[in-house]
DNA sequence: GTTTGGATTACT
DNA sequence: GTAATCCAAACA
């Protein structure tokens, strides 16, 4: 089942969690999201709501469920869910994935062979997954959407651990992974 | 107009 | 360990 916007109008550490598992479709292309980091928009020095007023006004102007995609380190396009619920406005940065369908488009996009090297890192799954600068502003929900969610077919289990290359508000456990995945970024720490 | 700081990746 | 590479924001 697709995820619908309702899935997004919840708390983001709660959308982060829960994504876990789910189906990420993109075209030809397919696999489960094995890491997710959530982002607040208050109280959150890491989130991009906190020092630029262009995402601020980015929550404001868009409805939950859009897509959030900007150019990190100059090269690498990340993309993010906008979450705007009654415990607070925020974002899930999608982090790895384990690839099911369209692996070869996505070897072909990434220029590596070993499934494992095609999406276990943000910056790499766009790339696999063929999302960048036109895909800012789209969405994940709603008629026309270019990529969506599908609900997971059994429960997963999750781990959380800090979030992956942010030096402001670091020891927040907001990094979500599945449990004893060969496809995050990084493995938990200690575990 | 110039400077600065990143939610990264791949290679040595 | 570190080069690659660029935008938004802040400052002048």
């Amino acid at each position: 089942m697709r995820l619908r916007r309702a899935f997004f109008e919840r708390d983001p550490l709660t959308c982060a969690r829960e994504l876990v598992g789910a189906r990420l479709v993109c075209g030809s292309c397919s696999g489960t999201v094995v890491e997710t980091e959530a982002y607040t928009a208050t109280g959150d020095e890491a989130a991009h709501t906190f020092f630029r007023p262009s995402a601020r006004e980015f929550v404001a102007r868009h409805r939950a469920g859009a897509a959030y995609v900007y150019l990190n380190y100059g090269m690498y396009w990340l993309a993010n869910v906008l979450v705007k619920g009654d415990g607070g406005d925020g974002f899930v940065l999608l982090r790895a994935l384990e690839p099911e369908r369209g692996i070869a488009a996505m070897r072909r996009r990434r220029g590596r062979e070993r499934t494992r090297d095609l999406c276990s890192g943000p910056g790499k799954l766009t790339i696999a997954l063929g999302i960048g600068a036109e895909d800012h502003g789209g969405s994940f929900v709603g008629r026309g959407a270019r990529f969506w969610f599908e609900a997971p077919g059994r429960p997963t289990e999750v781990e959380e651990d800090v979030r992956v290359g942010i030096t402001r508000s670091a020891e927040l456990p907001w990094r979500f992974l599945m449990r004893d995945s060969e496809y995050v970024s990084v493995r938990k720490k200690g575990g």
